[in-house]
DNA sequence: CTGTAATCCTGCGAGC
DNA sequence: TGCTCGCAGGATTACA
């Protein structure tokens, strides 16, 4: 692992779940006593009301959304925070030296306090007075989480677009929480290219696909997902899924099915590892296909093809009103 | 519709 | 030793 900056845990939905997981108990029931920000700004500017308006309330609770944390405060009013790259999320003791890339700290009754570090100030951290209001919104902008998803409403989300797979499975508004690690972990657990195109895959592909992102995700999640370097997540634990890692940076290292080289291209602007003898860039064709079964009646679904004005893309597919 | 690339940002390692 | 450069990438935006 060299290519990997110190802060680089790269937070997809298992990191973010074991943040969120670690900070629980951490927060409930806590008090919020004050406000201290750093010079640097992150992705999104920080509104100097929000001092004000935090100091004072109450956590009710820590939840996880994609790979946002969602921090409940009394009043249904919350705070919304997004690791970005680089993000850290961490309660300590309010005497513990202060890191570099400290953003923003918020003190609590307890003698403890909320951090967020980030060296790269890809992340965010927003407060919202109406916490209904970024869920309507949150919930129109992302897919289904990744368990129990709907074999139906995947296959349609996934066979409606001519993309290929990894920006399909990079879209937060198919799946949420799948990142760059992930996306590519699962290509390969479901054995396919992440260079195919979402509309060429058969139905028991779309399934093969769907069951790997779980399985993936799950075994992330249970392994507190997975640390490059010496990132930790909000107990300063430290992640092992990186030692399951099948191909994501494994360029050139042997396939642990196969043993051919993993391979490493460049696709939705992002590098993606697969096995190029277990990941067939060509629709495999089965000695058992029958030709020319299948031909007519596609089943009328149609999906399409909504005249508004607002690009509601492959979105359609996995909402719900 | 789809893809590509730039944007934000810092640290690291390769190369000179 | 010390410099530049490319690369890492989540989300968003502009453009081909």
């Amino acid at each position: 692992m060299s290519a990997f900056g110190p802060e680089a845990s790269m937070p997809e939905l298992p990191e973010v779940e074991t943040v969120a997981r670690d900070l629980r108990p951490r927060l409930r029931g806590r008090t919020i006593t004050a406000v201290r920000r750093g010079p640097a700004g992150l992705r999104r500017p920080w509104d100097r009301a929000w001092d004000a308006a935090l100091t004072g309330a109450r956590v009710e609770g820590v939840r996880r959304r994609g790979k946002w944390i969602l921090i409940d405060l009394a009043e249904a009013r919350l705070l919304r925070v997004h690791l970005g790259m680089t993000g850290q999320l961490t309660v300590v003791p309010a005497n513990e030296p202060e890191p570099d890339h400290l953003h923003l700290v918020f003190p609590l009754d307890d003698g403890s306090e909320l951090r967020y570090r980030d060296v790269r100030r890809f992340g965010s951290v927003e407060y919202f007075p109406d916490r209904a209001a970024v869920e309507t919104e949150m919930n129109r902008e992302l897919g289904p989480e990744p368990f129990g998803l709907d074999p139906d409403a995947f296959r349609t989300a996934v066979t409606g677009t001519a993309r290929n797979l990894k920006a399909v499975l990079l879209d937060q508004s198919v799946v949420a929480g799948v990142g760059n690690i992930y996306a590519d972990e699962a290509c390969f657990r479901a054995r396919l290219h992440p260079g195919r195109t979402g509309k060429s895959l058969r139905p028991e592909e779309c399934n093969r696909l769907r069951d790997a992102i779980e399985a993936v995700l799950t075994r992330a999640v249970a392994s507190r997902g997975s640390t490059i370097r010496d990132y930790v997540g909000g107990s300063g634990l430290e992640g092992r899924f990186q030692t399951e890692f099948a191909v994501y940076g494994r360029t050139g290292e042997p396939c642990p099915v196969c043993r051919t080289p993993i391979a490493c291209v460049r696709l939705a602007g992002r590098s993606s590892h697969f096995c190029p003898v277990c990941q067939p860039k060509d629709p495999p064709r089965r000695a058992t296909d029958r030709p020319g079964s299948r031909s007519g009646g596609r089943p009328g679904g149609r999906a399409g093809s909504r005249g508004a004005g607002r690009a509601v893309s492959s979105r359609a597919a996995s909402r719900r009103d």
